[in-house]
RNA sequence: CGGGAUGUAGCGCAGCCUGGUAGCGCACUUCGUUCGGGACGAAGGGGCCGGAAGUUCAAAUCUUCUCAUCCCGACCA
């Protein structure tokens, strides 16, 4: 391709409202332009990242069986009543009326539709398994969109399905996906990790998250320095204190009450006791639709709320609002002893020798709490966060460590929970009807594109892996006027075409500088450089884009030189 | 949905406090010189200052409302 007839609008300075790397790079090369909040317009040359990707994510869906299908954007209302989620979903969901005034919604996600699909059409257990995909646009009105195309609102998403008559079938599907998964980023060129994952209000069985870290990403990951456990923070299991015994103290006090006027955070109350907030019982107060309960952990930690609803086997839970509770609580001055309400605690707690803790009553606290004698009758369990160097939850030696990550792709045993609702029935050899079993499985293909940009760049600009590298090579003519130059440059140009690199010649008419910084920001993992200079040695000059290296080879040997390191790459 | 900020030329910004009819850099057009890391000179083109209402002789500037965008948080199959 030639730079002159591809339209590659650069940018010099980087557009004010792009705050991460990745979001300046895509609208500084040229690849997106932003049409409103969260909805982008892809460019050409952002295109043909995009199609790299996919294709990639086809090769590998249809290794595993998976089959490309195209499902509707414009769902009818009916399906997701059906599924129960016309009225869950909530205001993500872009609801939308045709001309009769009937119900339609812009998917955000098609169970509703591939699981009607495959309910009208498939009867027998001799018709399943069956694993179906798309690369489709998604909609989801995300309250803020964020990050340019990493959190937007309009987004390219692949999503599969999978239709199994047992559980054994969608196990196996499961883990050819997950296979699938991580050949797919590995060939993209992205370090990345398959962590444990919440299964949400979605419920099944089994669920992981493939992450690629970044500073900028949204999930904190949680990782094992030894072994090979990885969690997302948000329901990584620790290691439970409790099972490693109470902690003992011969010479426990007596609890005492003391005065701390005005000292209600951790931060106040450690400063003005001289103690550390290992030392404190930290008592938060939560409302549950089993009415307003209260967690306990050790005050340096924080109540992971959906662990604690699962401690509690409640419907919801959140935290409690202090502005609108009546006054019997001392908000600052909480505390296990004498509280009028159900306590749940980490089981950490039990491990601390001495404790600090709210008295219940205004600017008082209790010291000398040992909790094993004090805090016994409370139900405990692991209600925390994990968080970095806790001790892995899986193997003995390591110690957790604690990254950000973008969540690329998640995967899901979905059991029969929408087949259930909206009856994706067959007979199994028995004769019996059953619900089918459901997995399903997504990759954000536009996030996938960022998430790399935001993993491989440098101050210059892009560093795209040549697997998605929207080309392989830019030949840069340094000074279009020099015929020899031009010359040189064309019949490389159409040999690297001729054996099917992708390249882009820079043809347009500006300097050398110019060109560079344009290329430099584009990322092509090779720069093949041609100057009058050392052209009249018959030299031309190889860079690679990533380590910045140079090397200077004969123009008659450029191209079989240039496909080699390529290879090499 | 709560908190914060910003809307002035394609991009980045100044002007606003102290009202007097819009400016800088880059980009763009033409000509000349230059030509291996974002050249130089000269001459140009482009903006109802996000929108509406109000105050005023006069509004980019003051007031009110509204819309949009971004950031932090809550939320997130």
């Amino acid at each position: 391709m030639r730079y002159s007839q591809i339209f590659i609008p650069t940018l010099k300075e980087a557009p004010a409202d792009a705050e991460i790397a990745s979001h300046q790079y895509m609208v500084r090369a040229g690849l997106i332009r932003q049409l409103a909040s969260g909805i982008y317009s892809t460019l050409p040359l952002g295109l043909r990242v995009i199609r790299k990707i996919e294709n990639i994510i086809r090769e590998e869906m249809d290794r595993i069986g998976g089959q490309e299908v195209f499902l509707p954007s414009i769902q009818p209302s009916e399906l997701w009543k059906e599924s129960g989620r016309w009225d869950f979903y909530g205001k993500e969901l872009l609801r939308i009326r045709d001309r009769h005034d009937r119900e339609f919604c812009y998917g955000p996600t098609h169970e509703e539709v591939i699981t009607d699909l495959v309910r009208k059409e498939v009867k027998s257990y001799k018709q399943l398994p069956l694993t179906f995909y798309q690369i489709q646009t998604k909609f989801r009105d995300e309250v803020r969109p964020r990050f340019g195309i990493m959190r937007g609102r309009e987004f390219m998403m692949k999503d599969a399905y999978s239709f199994h008559p047992d559980e054994e079938s969608v196990n196996k599907t499961y883990d050819d996906m997950a296979r699938a998964y991580s050949n797919i980023f590995e060939r993209c060129g992205l370090e990345y990790k398959k962590v444990e994952a919440d299964t949400g209000a979605i419920g099944g069985a089994r669920s992981h998250e493939f992450h690629v870290l970044a500073d900028s990403g949204e999930d904190e990951i949680g990782f094992c320095d030894i072994c090979d456990f990885a969690s997302n923070l948000e329901l990584a299991q620790r290691r439970i204190p409790s099972e490693t015994g109470e902690a003992e103290n011969q010479d426990a006090k007596a609890i005492e009450e003391i005065s701390t006027p005005g000292k209600k955070t951790i931060e106040e109350v450690t400063s003005f006791l001289s103690i550390t907030p290992q030392e404190i019982i930290k008592t938060v107060i939560f409302e549950s639709n089993a009415g307003l309960v209260a967690g306990l952990c050790r005050g340096d930690r924080e109540i992971n709320p959906i662990k604690l609803k699962k401690l509690l086997d409640c419907e919801w839970l959140h935290p409690a609002d202090q502005s609108k509770q009546d006054d019997s609580i001392a908000y600052g001055y909480i505390g296990p002893i004498g509280l009028k309400l159900p306590m749940y605690a980490d089981a950490e707690i039990l491990q601390m020798p001495q404790a600090v803790a709210g008295a219940n009553k205004t600017d008082c606290h209790l010291t000398g709490i040992y909790p094993p004698r004090d805090l016994s009758t409370i139900k405990t369990g692991d209600i925390c966060f994990a968080k970095a160097n806790d001790p892995c939850p899986q193997c003995d030696k390591g110690t957790l460590q604690v990254k950000r990550g973008v969540e690329l792709g998640h995967i899901f045993v979905l059991g029969n929970k929408y087949s259930k609702s909206m009856k994706a029935h067959f007979l199994d050899a028995n004769g019996k009807e059953q619900a089918m079993i459901m997995g399903c499985y997504g990759i954000g293909v536009g996030r996938t594109a960022a998430a790399a940009i935001e993993q491989l760049h440098d101050e210059k600009g892009i560093c795209w892996p040549k697997s998605i590298a929207p080309f392989q090579i830019e030949v840069i003519p340094v000074n279009i006027k020099d015929e020899a130059t031009v010359t040189a440059a064309e019949t490389l140009y159409k040999t690297l075409t001729q054996n099917g690199i992708e390249t882009l010649l820079d043809d347009r008419p500006e300097r050398a500088g110019i060109k560079f910084k344009d290329a430099d920001l584009l990322g092509l993992p090779i720069q093949i450089i041609i100057g009058p200079k050392t052209l009249q040695e018959g030299l031309v000059e190889l860079r690679i884009r990533k380590s910045g290296g140079t090397l200077s080879i004969p123009l008659d040997q450029a191209s079989e030189k240039a496909q080699k390191i390529l290879t090499e790459l």
